[in-house]
DNA sequence: TACAACATTAGAGTATAGTCTATACTTGAT
DNA sequence: ATCAAGTATAGACTATACTCTAATGTTGTA
């Protein structure tokens, strides 16, 4: 599928998709076949990876990380190890996140607390 | 206490200090008594909200996010109705973070699980 | 064949959250 | 009195992650 389609599935924009491209995420292949044109053409798993991107963003990966763990995914350029070491370094940091999330729950619950005692 | 303590107690850089005063998340206090110089001086409830902001930062939420939970704690210009409803709509984006945290978390086992198992 | 709709690239612009520099004034120790 | 160290302000600069514009080429339908 072109761009365009890509866009339209997944919800993301072509001018996001370019920039997720140039940054390495996403791969397009050009038809060897058409000469006439130099469109890039895009698979299932682009958009997989797309959807994946998604919630990696909404969670606080950044692009660097997120490339990461699709290149340990998708790539075969990695060893297991190396791969399977990447994935444990993300396993930890959503470990981290969650602590940090439930410490902040605790904090908000206080400060609620206060404001229904009037102690604020 | 001066900017310069306040920086050492809290890890926090000067030049980020004055960021926050500026985006409005701390204030500091001019000593009317003292004509000679134009100094900041600063309380313990900024060393907590600084502590506060430090957290809330990592967590994902942004300066404004973090502005409007300072104000619906120290300040006095909400209603404590308006006040619940800042810090309830923040509870509702923690557990929000915190179900995408756990998607990503077996997504990313799922990864690790297939690599392991050569799928990749 | 015309032309709207889609494709590409390079590069400019935006928002967020700092980070740093320049300039100038103040304080405290020697 | 001097001078390093601290303080204030304005504004420039940086990184991240887009978002948009301009220029140009391609495709498909009327």
């Amino acid at each position: 599928m072109l761009i365009n389609e890509l866009s339209k599935k997944t919800g993301i924009s072509t001018h996001t998709i370019r920039f997720y491209e140039k940054s390495g995420l996403i791969e397009g292949k050009r038809d060897e076949s058409i000469k006439s044109n130099n469109y890039f053409h895009y698979d299932e798993v682009t958009i997989e990876k797309l959807e994946f991107i998604s919630d990696a963003k909404s969670v606080g990966f950044t692009i660097k990380e997120i490339s990461q763990i699709i290149d340990a995914w998708y790539n075969s350029k990695y060893s297991k190890k190396h791969k399977i070491e990447i994935l444990d370094d993300k396993l930890i940091s959503l470990e981290q996140k969650m602590k940090e999330i439930k410490e902040m729950k605790k904090q908000i619950l206080k400060f609620k607390n206060d404001v229904l005692n009037n102690r604020c």
